[in-house]
DNA sequence: GAGGTTTTTAGGAGCGTTTCTATAGCACGA
DNA sequence: TCGTGCTATAGAAACGCTCCTAAAAACCTC
């Protein structure tokens, strides 16, 4: 009986057309004499009537929903612990807005599958979560014209895609100048996933202050890791089995840096006392298990949130020109990284520094 | 251009009736000769035609949609850990057989507001995802008549859901019996969020060990925590300034006793020499964190992946009882919990024994 | 070559809304 | 008495698809 009363049943019980206890409902009942509409109202009411959102998307043409795409890389949603806080960020703005929110996780590269699921009418929009280099998605623009939104990852202009993203660069660039402000001259960098812009980027952001500060890089402290904590492990085996090691370490990522530490743990060297390390992300679990890591924080909830934002905008308007929104980072002093000569005296209180802001296409 | 050819452009196209292109596209071209099909699949393919989906869905009155719904509670999927794996499971059972999914996030207690948005015609079903005492989602059987399957909280049968989720009583027995074994008799517990169904479940459990065992159960020692970390640190330091201190804490999950143990060593309590700690949950960050955690394992994409089969056979069979499956969790034995009275001889290895199996309602 | 079967194709009524357009009914001034 | 301009309401054509039913075409058979 429920959910089954239709708009006819309401207009029939009201005693008017179809039409008018449409337009009732949707509101504009000052069209029609007060006791009309309160018939009407009463009706829907007592019918507990709620209408078919899927005849109203078909009828008006907009679906009030919108698609959040994950990467057919990312197999995992759990694994990609970035797409949570984004997650979040994008239902906090769409909630109150009456949007609803289709999860597309397409699992082939098949194009014609991946579009078929995609762009079939179902929705107005869509937000890509951090798509990777080769991504099918990345050619939306060749398959779809539908409002698209991509959020972390900071793609070349040429693939005409809306972005938001924190600002991968400023931030890198602001941890590097502030290890080698420590004191540091013998730093080395654990790579993120080569798949991923954010990995190229953070890592040259390194390499571009390292040289600006004129401090050497040196290729064999530079080493290949994939954003997982494992990689970080194998990276401190890899790097403090080499006979010179430099004095400071800094991940692409927390994950990286947390699991080099354990493996300094493991092979008792003491962090940050004889080698300094820094991440980047602020991850959750990493901070509240006592590690003290000096890393970049950023806010992936409002990543989320400006791209929601950002998407309804592109809906509402029709085609706008691609716009890049990034999100500065902030570093956040603990107590993973040590001065380099001198090593007792250690900031003691965490202190927030705010790197330089973002910046705009 | 793209995205906007419709059945009768492909019908015009190929020359021949709609119903015939729909019959063709949808598999049936075993009705027709050889050559008119190839006619209709080559015009579809040439323009890039995609059925609509809501159009598809009104006429056949199905949305081969699900939706996943968070109860208001959990304000940010962020701090639902729980959820991601779930929603993996169910991304991994539901992506193949073409289903969609609407991520629902109340955020309102009002009825008529959050039915409207659950049960409007655009899903088939909904997974709840850990409703909690005193949710409006637990009414679901008087505002809807939409198949519905609940994980994560084991309700009680009057509320008439299909449900799957762990064996919460069955695995905290299995590892209250354990730490029983290893020779204590004067153990705690940290009690989960008090709307949490899972945490009344666990402490029951407890409880009907600690007297079965004949152990004496202290309610000093007893304490209330929220399932978060910092209820964990804030029961050891109320613990441990006790006269008399436990020679075990069991904690209803990981992230209070990660929390416990990070205030012992604050405290410069040895875990487990001077005070053994036992968590829930196997938590993946606890994990990787060398924490050691002696702690119970469950497969939470398994309950994920189970929902959603057991919601498409609800979908398709019409309404079936409410079923309801318990999955069993595993004893892993880590370093966190020493024999009460041999406190050298720990094991070194990582054990997993399974408890006791799952029940069927 | 008429009647009967079977194969192949088309017609058209939904599905539940929205929305454009039309039409009563009525008061008004000319 | 006749438009004119309101206000309050209804009609009906979409939206793009599915699917039940029926018609047309082809193929037999005697």
């Amino acid at each position: 009986m429920r959910g089954k009363a239709t708009l006819r049943d309401v207009a029939e019980r009201a005693g008017c057309s179809i039409t008018t206890a449409s337009n009732i409902l949707q509101g504009r009942s000052h069209l029609y004499r007060e006791d009309m509409a309160q018939r009407v109202l009463r009706a829907a009411h007592e019918l507990g009537y709620r209408p078919n959102s899927v005849a109203r998307s078909l009828a008006r043409r907009r679906t009030a929903a919108i698609g959040v795409v994950l990467d057919p890389h990312h197999v995992r949603l759990t694994h990609n612990v970035y797409a949570h806080d984004v997650l979040d960020g994008i239902l906090a703005y769409l909630e109150p807005r009456d949007y609803d929110i289709r999860l597309i996780t397409p699992r082939t590269n098949d194009a014609a599958t991946v579009w078929r699921r995609i762009d079939n009418g179902s929705i107005d929009g869509a937000i890509l979560i951090a798509p990777v280099m080769g991504s099918p998605l990345l050619e939306w623009r060749h398959y779809s014209s539908l409002p698209v939104v991509a959020v972390g990852s900071t793609l070349p202009d040429e693939y005409l895609l809306s972005q938001v993203d924190i600002d991968n660069d400023a931030a890198m660039a602001g941890l590097v100048e502030w290890v080698i402000q420590q004191g540091h001259r013998a730093i080395g960098f654990i790579k993120g996933h080569p798949l991923h812009w954010s990995a190229h980027q953070r890592e040259r952001a390194f390499r571009r202050v390292m040289m600006l500060n004129g401090v050497p890089l040196r290729e064999e402290w530079i080493l290949q890791g994939d954003y997982g904590p494992e990689s970080g492990a194998l990276a401190a085996s890899r790097l403090l089995r080499q006979k010179e090691q430099p004095t400071a370490v800094i991940a692409a990522n927390d994950d990286m840096a947390v699991g080099f530490i354990q493996k300094c743990r493991e092979l008792e060297i003491a962090v940050p006392d004889t080698i300094s390390v820094a991440g980047f992300d602020d991850a959750y679990w990493a901070q509240r298990v006592g590690l003290q890591l000096t890393t970049i924080q950023h806010d992936r909830y409002q990543v989320g949130y400006l791209a929601a934002q950002m998407l309804l905008h592109h809906i509402e308007m029709g085609d706008a020109p691609p716009q890049r929104i990034l999100i500065p980072g902030a570093l956040v002093v603990r107590q993973s990284v040590a001065p380099a000569h001198a090593l007792a005296s250690m900031p003691t209180l965490t202190t927030t520094l705010l790197t330089e802001g973002g910046s705009r296409l």
